[in-house]
DNA sequence: ACCGAATTACTTGACAACATGAAATATCGA
DNA sequence: TCGATATTTCATGTTGTCAAGTAATTCGGT
């Protein structure tokens, strides 16, 4: 495999570690803002796309389904979410988030500031070219 | 405070979430290989560049200090890490790994490909590059 | 210099959330 | 009907918080 990182590359892993913290971080403050932990604002954020069954907000999650069942089962128990059967397999349950659960999901997305603020350190210019660089160390290939 | 993000911005923000989903993604699994835990990991890590009392372990990881207690225990009771006397202050207690445990820490260091393969797309130029911006956003002002 | 009070470091205990794996139930599809 | 799939339940372990308790240090007043 890669050989032993150099200097430049072992800087650059430790920025990134450096940056998720400070993601998480501040994920878990605006969660905890509306009273929810980290996993169940990632689960409403997710609803808020998009209503889908237990088993891909699992895989999303990468965690097994009967993890799932304990968070949306705190979250409905809230009145945020809801579970309704999916009309075309009666084995599903879609979970989909409420009207006020929409609501909270918004004011969360809005409260996300982290990178939002940090970035306005950068130009436009800039922000284009971290972009550029982002996806291809992620290996997205733009169509 | 800042304007609703604009699309580029959000874009970017959206990339920095895949990035911080695939670096967790990687550090448990590189953790879970040596039958350790996310957290686990991170406290050996940490121990394995400098041995520290466990109020500075609770900072660094921002948690309670008790939180700290029950991790510890978990390694030591494997032998990674033993609990020494500070000499300067009876009250504190000092973590440090043993060495199974810092041989540990530096495989687990060299399985972190995480950020090093995927670098491995971007020529030294760009990484320099990326380091810059990264120190831009995260406020670092290099001396 | 001394003594008592506040502070600090760590642990313990109770409790909630998250996570896994195995087993149970219900439904689907071939 | 048989095997696969979706969800839940249960047992168990780890991480996290908070409150209370113990031990050692530091500081202020005399």
């Amino acid at each position: 495999m890669t050989p032993r990182a150099d200097h430049l590359t072992a800087e650059v892993v430790e920025l990134i570690g450096t940056v998720v913290a400070r993601y998480h971080e501040e994920y878990e403050h605006a969660a905890a803002e509306h009273s929810l932990t980290g996993a169940q604002a990632r689960v409403l954020g997710l609803l808020a796309r998009e209503p889908m069954p237990m088993r891909r907000i699992a895989r999303s999650l990468k965690c097994e389904p009967s993890n799932v069942t304990g968070i949306v089962d705190r979250l409905e128990s809230r009145g945020l979410v809801e579970r309704r059967p999916d009309p075309a397999d009666r084995r599903v349950k879609l979970a989909a988030p409420t009207e006020t659960g929409r609501a909270t999901a918004a004011q969360l997305r809005d409260s996300l500031d982290f990178a939002r603020e940090p970035l306005g350190e950068l130009s436009v210019t800039e922000r284009a070219l971290l972009k550029e660089l982002l996806q291809r160390m992620l290996g997205v290939t733009p169509e």
